[in-house]
DNA sequence: ATTGATGCAAATGATTTGCACCGTG
DNA sequence: CACGGTGCAAATCATTTGCATCAAT
């Protein structure tokens, strides 16, 4: 068996094509895509998909601590299937999400925790400006 | 003239009784309000007053860096006219978001900015988890 | 067979837009 | 007076929901 079903399985999911072929763009793409740039991409492999799906199967993944949310600015949500708190750059020229890996922001957590006496469980940090394509 | 008029004419913004009233809310309020929210708190005074004007309003101090706007991912944009980068904690608990007031964002955004080659103009900082008054 | 997943279409909620009218500079 | 700002209602866009059907265990 795949390995993908296996990783739905580990967390009580039951295995579909719909929720493999979603999983698989979000772990072999560095776009940060939308529900909707997710229902376009499957849009050859997979025509008969429901943009509803998309939208439930990303619900049911960022419960499960598949992917996560991101939300840059521009009025959608994107997925990102590295779950690890990293860091996302946005561009505001070509409007690409890249992600920074660098693992300060875990540091920073701890230390902001320690003086606000608010609990941290998890970050998220974006840095706005200019990519190196675009200076 | 009072104080908010000369920093909205410092834009080269109009003055009017509702630029006033929503500028004014947010910079009385620790709460980091919805559009929606602002418009709640105007009705008291201001009954006569259209949401579409509170969008519009929070449109363009946004353009003219008068404002910030936040996004801790549930579904609608929060306005803090506090526009230095800082760190904000939202509590998973009673959805309150509370500004962290520590200088270190604006360092770390320093240090991924000379490793990545991605030019930093701004930042922001989220962390998640549970308040001290809900803990 | 049971239970949960899918697809469709309709509903919702946040935000935007068009346009006639009004107020500020 | 001119031009930008406002209010209203309608439009748009992202996301959610209800429900009948379908597929995985």
């Amino acid at each position: 068996m795949n390995e993908l079903a296996s990783i739905l399985k580990t967390h009580n999911l039951k295995v579909t094509p719909q929720r493999l072929a979603i999983y698989s763009i979000l772990l072999n793409t560095k776009e940060h895509p939308s529900a909707e740039a997710i229902y376009q991409s499957l849009s050859l492999d997979h025509p008969n998909i429901s943009l509803a799906t998309v939208y439930k199967t990303l619900d049911t993944f960022k419960i499960n601590n598949l992917v996560q949310e991101l939300n840059v600015g521009e009025g959608n949500f994107r997925y990102d299937a590295n779950i690890l708190d990293h860091t996302h750059a946005f561009c505001n020229s070509c409007r690409k999400v890249i992600d920074i890996d660098e693992s300060i922001s875990p540091e920073i957590t701890k230390q902001l925790c320690n003086d606000s006496g608010f609990k941290v469980t998890s970050s998220k940090v974006y840095l706005f400006g200019t990519c190196k394509d675009c200076q």
